[in-house]
DNA sequence: ATCTTGACCTCTA
DNA sequence: CTAGAGGCCAAGA
């Protein structure tokens, strides 16, 4: 809430849309920062979007949900425990095509059917 | 106030 | 195919 008597909700921060996104992807599907960056208006943003995923971790954001153009699992969480982001994507029913490469064929995902 | 860094993507050669 | 450069938004020094 960076301003409460803002009465355009697109004046929220690149942020509070990103988190609203992510949290709107359905388990076992996944998603890349440019399809995000893209559908928020930003092509080139995804790595704001990256940046608000940063701030997002401790969250209730699936961020593991969120993978790069490659499907790889990347991410401040996964630097640190990378068997958590894979065992989860893995516990929601998501392929590996590769070790670390998400199968993006088969579970890519993107912001349409919320709006 | 500027400069650098950061979970990236797209375009052009 | 690979390599280089540009762009985007935000936070920290």
């Amino acid at each position: 809430m960076p301003d409460p008597n803002n009465p355009d909700p697109s004046s929220d921060s690149f942020f509070e849309r990103v988190w609203a996104v992510v949290a709107e992807i359905p388990p076992g599907r996944v998603t890349t920062y440019g399809d995000i960056a893209a559908y928020l208006g930003r092509r080139g943003a995804a790595r704001t979007v990256g940046w608000a995923l940063n701030e997002a971790v401790g969250t209730d954001l699936p961020c593991h949900r969120v993978v790069n153009r490659y499907g790889a699992l990347t991410g401040r969480r996964h630097f640190e425990t990378p068997h958590v982001m894979e065992e989860r994507l893995r516990s929601e029913g998501v392929t590996f095509a590769d070790e670390g490469h998400v199968d993006l064929e088969q579970h890519r995902w993107v912001p349409e059917d919320e709006l």
